[in-house]
DNA sequence: TTAATATATGAACAAATGCTCATATGAGGA
DNA sequence: TCCTCATATGAGCATTTGTTCATATATTAA
């Protein structure tokens, strides 16, 4: 019991784990990915690119979505550095950059299915 | 190139692909996961439960939010299967429900610290 | 240079989300 | 019983998010 608060708190037991958690950007950066693989239309994505390197109008036939939808989602993808791109002329393919991804998602994938 | 469209699409590779996506439910349900770890503050609440059982106000404590804040987002972590608790007279204890989840987070941790 | 095509970007808007406040429930003790 | 405390819940709200539409950029071919 806290001698500040009437709050029945177990003071021992708070400051043990407040002493186990990451520090603060950690878990926004951890955070981040999990938002990035939150939405399934962006997460449909990313397990399309999971099989093999794709231009951005396939990715969008394959996930049937928009060009322009797909192309958004890819830059935020982009930014937390879970796709690359590589460009051959006009067209840009999209592939996985990030070895961890494909791990959480195996790992997210096996837990479904029990 | 299909013949029904204008668009550069790469039929066999976009076939291919689309055969090895998982069934629409399969990918909601991996969505939801992510997404129940995609906000900061919940995924506070879950990083503290890692370490050992509490009670709804020792989590308030321990991430800073209201007694309230927590227990709505608990809610939505037991919705999920994600914690589960138990009663001890007025107190309830939380705890983590699913290995996957553990295993899940420990490999975004590795991941964020390279 | 101009036209065509693949991709990117910005603005706008509807829908979803997290938080707060007020109130409800449910258990223990007086 | 009545009061207190731990937790839960619902409504309201400001913010964020995903999508669409229009437009911009960049590359190739004519």
């Amino acid at each position: 019991m806290d001698i500040c608060s009437i709050k029945c708190i177990n003071e021992t037991k708070v400051r043990e784990t407040v002493k186990t958690l990451p520090p603060k950007e950690d878990i926004t950066q951890m955070a981040d990915i999990f938002k990035a693989l939150s939405d399934p239309s962006r997460l449909k994505i990313v397990l399309a690119l999971l099989n093999q390197e794709h231009c951005v109008c396939d990715i969008a036939a394959i996930c049937s979505q928009t060009d322009s939808g797909v192309s958004h989602q890819l830059r935020l993808l982009r930014t937390l550095k879970i796709v690359k791109n590589r460009r051959v002329g006009k067209i840009i393919y999209y592939s996985i950059d990030d070895d961890h991804v494909i791990s959480l998602i195996n790992m997210s994938l096996h837990h479904v299915r029990h």
